[in-house]
DNA sequence: ATAGGGTTAG
């Protein structure tokens, strides 16, 4: 063309996009600025969508500071655009912020704003924005929304929402879209209700990879390998073709279920069988899977051959690391913190459970020595949590903390339980520590010890099977106790089971801190 | 010539 207009480079660049090269948009952007030729929102548009697309959020800001030199702020679809585009870049309040500058919005803004806090793990505020829409505007949510919604509900493990919003998709006539059968299928899968998930999934006309992988992941966090397995044969046996993803979940299947020969037999069959190259996240799952059994050395050569940059890095340290202090691997649970320290990922709790591990082996100094160094350097670790809806309530549960609401309820409720288990021929204590398989002298040693809240005898425990425990002396338990009944789970779980550490945060000795367990 | 949805490792 002798002299291209503003159709035309736009459309250039929108083919580029389509055709999956939304590389080459940013240069002729450039390309165009040094032409005659000026962009107008369609160009805009287009070229935030190559940057969404990118997640280059550097370019992204400065079209954002073109679409206000061009006057175009008040075009719908270019702030669309805008929403997506910060939404895609991990920058919720950029979009948030572009989203409350318009002047007029759609059901495609509004999805975007919705889309961008869910992706972003911003459920909560995904089902706020979500709720301003349903009461404002007179407007059924489409597919696209509803599908968006449905990942927010998965995101908080709001199962009722959820259903809520399976209601909304029949009753909108969308149940045979895929996408929201699969974002469905992922919800329900995350909110307990694994049985729905299947449901769901097999009212898909032939599923795609996607819901498929949903599956695979699905019954993978259900202990169920085996389904993972199966559903992966037929897959293939549908000739759908599986993508890196579906590998991710395989293979973390395989982990959850100590399914090895078969995780390991995947990863080698992955390329020359289905065409993906193993990544970074596929030989994270191996290293886990291997380091989970025990096979740490040939997890360590596995973990030091992959080259990382330091997030992916700190999932697969991070795996070898906490397999070390499961099987007592000093040598490796120190090489592996040491790592994410230095390039500061995940810094308190590799602290934490390099200090665990040295416990483990009974290198009491070390770990002391491991908590100082955190207070000196001042590193602390949030406790964690999980929550559960029970009907319109949410119940929030942090580690060592049962001074929640209804808490006195869950108390009985898992003295409840115990005293089943012991009827069934599990050992409890009132303490509520439960035992099984652990010869009666010794249960009644700890126990007995336990419930006078007083130190464990320091020494060495003998019991059947020729395996050994080691307690702690001084070990006194105080508001901090969480944590040291997580020590002492830590300690005995290969033998028996400790359950219900969380009880123990009633007993409090203000005589002790954190420090004195060490 | 332009904007929105689902799967992902400790």
């Amino acid at each position: 063309m002798h002299e291209p207009n503003v159709v035309s480079w736009t459309s250039l660049m929108s083919g580029y996009v389509n055709m999956g090269r939304p590389q080459s948009v940013s240069w002729l952007y450039t390309k165009m600025s040094e032409s005659e030729v000026s962009p107008n929102g369609f160009t805009l548009a287009t070229v935030i969508n190559s940057c969404s697309i990118l997640a280059d959020l550097k370019t992204g800001k400065m079209v954002h500071a073109h679409v206000h030199i061009l006057g175009l702020q008040g075009n719908l679809v270019v702030c669309s655009s805008l929403v997506d585009m910060y939404g895609k870049c991990n920058d919720v309040d950029g979009a948030r912020m572009v989203f409350d500058s318009m002047s007029c919005w759609n059901i495609v803004s509004w999805t975007a704003m919705i889309a961008g806090y869910a992706q972003n793990g911003k459920g909560y505020e995904a089902l706020e924005v979500f709720r301003e829409f349903s009461s404002y505007i007179m407007e059924r949510p489409n597919h696209f929304m509803l599908a968006s919604v449905i990942n927010a509900c998965a995101a908080l493990g709001r199962l009722v929402s959820g259903k809520v919003t399976h209601g909304a998709v029949i009753r909108g006539g969308y149940e045979l879209n895929e996408v929201v059968a699969s974002a469905l299928v992922d919800m329900y899968a995350k909110c307990g209700s694994f049985l729905y998930s299947k449901k769901v999934f097999r009212r898909i006309r032939n599923p795609s990879f996607i819901p498929y992988t949903s599956m695979i992941v699905g019954a993978a966090k259900y202990g169920l390998g085996k389904l993972s397995l199966k559903l992966f044969e037929e897959m293939t046996d549908r000739k759908v073709m599986p993508n890196d993803v579906t590998f991710v979940g395989i293979l973390h299947a395989c982990s959850h279920s100590g399914l090895v020969d078969e995780g390991l037999g995947l990863l080698n069959s992955m390329h020359e069988k289905h065409g993906v190259m193993p990544d970074v996240r596929h030989y994270t799952c191996v290293v886990d899977m291997l380091s989970r059994v025990g096979r740490l050395d040939e997890a360590h050569k596995l973990a030091k051959s992959t080259r990382v940059n330091p997030n992916e890095g700190a999932l697969l340290w991070g795996a070898l690391l906490s397999s070390s202090r499961l099987h007592g691997r000093v040598d490796i649970a120190v090489e592996a913190s040491k790592w994410l320290i230095e390039y500061n990922q995940q810094v308190a709790g590799a602290y934490v459970t390099l200090s665990n591990t040295y416990t483990l082996a009974g290198e009491w100094e070390n770990a002391h020595s491991l908590r100082t160094e955190m207070e000196l350097v001042g590193v602390h670790k949030e406790p964690g949590c999980s929550w559960i809806e029970i009907k319109d309530s949410i119940y929030v549960f942090y580690a060592g903390d049962l001074s929640c609401e209804r808490g006195d309820e869950v108390i009985s409720l898992l003295r409840e339980l115990e005293r089943r288990m012991m009827e069934r021929g599990c050992v409890g204590g009132s303490t509520g520590l439960v035992f099984v398989d652990v010869e009666q002298e010794v249960k009644e040693k700890i126990v007995g010890l336990h419930s006078e809240r007083l130190a464990l005898a320091f020494g060495l425990i003998s019991i059947p099977k020729g395996v050994t425990i080691r307690v702690m002396k001084n070990l006194r338990i105080c508001s901090d106790c969480h944590e040291a009944f997580k020590l002492i789970s830590m300690i005995v779980e290969r033998d028996f089971v400790v359950r219900d550490v969380n009880r123990f945060h009633h007993f409090k000795d203000g005589s002790c801190t954190c420090k004195d367990f060490w």
